[in-house]
DNA sequence: ATTAATCTTGACCGTTCGGTCAGGTTTATT
DNA sequence: AATAAACCTGACCGAACGGTCAAGATTAAT
């Protein structure tokens, strides 16, 4: 009965989950946010994976059943990176310190994880129809909770009156388009990807501009 | 010879293709826009494009030779929009009333056009493998020229010192978010797309917002 | 009215897709 | 050492893909 987890729980050892199948799950999962970020849901196939993997095909299969479900353990794991950059946000007691963490958190997530940030612009594109769920509760709920500081600060006048929903969509917009438009910023700045000082340059004048419109700063 | 433009010229009515020939290319070609929007390059297919087209299969390979041709013509619409909404921009003296009235035009045609924004969004997700020429050579072109208007209105004293490119990266992140990003915004607005009165808060806000954020406001 | 050009379409083709499976190999347990 | 559990994989399958084609129907030109 393969895929059945249960069989662990029999003996002390096996509480974890042997080192073969960590292992290859790791490498499979990772050879999956290549394809998926490189040709999109439909256009990654299995051969791929397993290719890039180094894996037979049917390999593959015995880990995870089927392609939709290793593709929801992959959009699984970017969701919680997602959720977790939000740490400085909550950390933070002043609107400048919170936003502007938030806001380098992300750049520095797009910087450094691209492949899964596209992975996740193209499964919203399509109408995210495997997340929608998580969409509607998990991150709604995430939402809220961050609406409702944004607005007590409103309340107590520290930042200008506004509708914070709109200014988390802003921040989203701007922090993920340098991971998922970097082909066509490549194509604009001399077939080159941005150099650390460039994208150094983008960070700043990013949270300058944000901070500054929303009145936090001057 | 199918698709033999050439025969055309010889007679005097046959200097503009017939209307048989248009109405058939418009209906694909508005039939392609919705499924690739829908589907992602590889997950949309003739199949489905000539069953919203309401014509056969093989009728679509009579206009279009192939798959990619198709899809080729689709984007180069999309691209002609794309351009022709910096009219406002050019037509303008004003830093101010320039940048209003490009981010205004951008998400009015996110509004009004959110499937065509989609497919260019994942043709650059997916890097850009078939318009990389034309970002190279046409929307780097353009940019070259906007970005040096706005060096002269820094120059002159009329908006705060910044990096233009990076400006104009943020505004089509954050005016084209609207569109692409349409599915997860409904998710969090309880399942309801925004209402025309949302959108034109949010419209209003993100003018604002950047306008202030780059110091050409208060 | 005749001819030629254009348009239409069901049937078909080779390829590739996700997924299956039987049977062998390796690893863990006793 | 023996047994069981877990892992591995080449070969295979039905379905769906993009694309082709021949033959008929319609439209335009003379």
């Amino acid at each position: 009965m393969k895929n059945d987890l249960s069989k662990y729980k029999k003996t002390a050892k096996s509480v974890r989950k042997n080192q073969i199948r960590i292992n290859n799950e790791r490498r499979i999962l990772a050879a999956a946010v290549k394809i998926f970020a490189g040709y999109g849901y439909q256009g990654a196939t299995m051969r791929k994976i397993a290719e890039e993997a180094g894996l037979p095909k049917a390999n593959l299969h015995y880990y995870f059943q089927t392609k939709e479900q290793l593709y929801r353990q992959v959009l699984d794991g970017i969701f919680k990176d997602w959720l977790a950059a939000a740490n400085t946000f909550d950390e933070c007691k002043e609107p400048v310190e919170a936003l502007r963490g938030y806001i380098e958190t992300k750049m520095d997530l797009s910087r450094k994880r691209p492949l899964e940030s596209r992975i996740w612009a193209e499964e919203i594109l399509r109408g995210a129809p495997l997340i929608q769920d998580q969409l509607e509760q998990t991150l709604a709920a995430w939402l809220d909770t961050r609406v409702k500081r944004i607005t007590d600060w409103i309340n107590k006048g520290t930042i200008q009156s506004m509708n914070p929903r709109i200014l988390m969509y802003m921040i989203w917009a701007v922090t993920q388009h340098f991971a998922d438009f970097e082909s066509q910023i490549r194509a604009l700045n001399q077939q080159q990807n941005l150099s650390d000082e460039q994208f150094a340059e983008a960070k700043k004048q990013v949270v300058q501009t944000i901070l500054k419109g929303i009145g936090a700063l001057d």
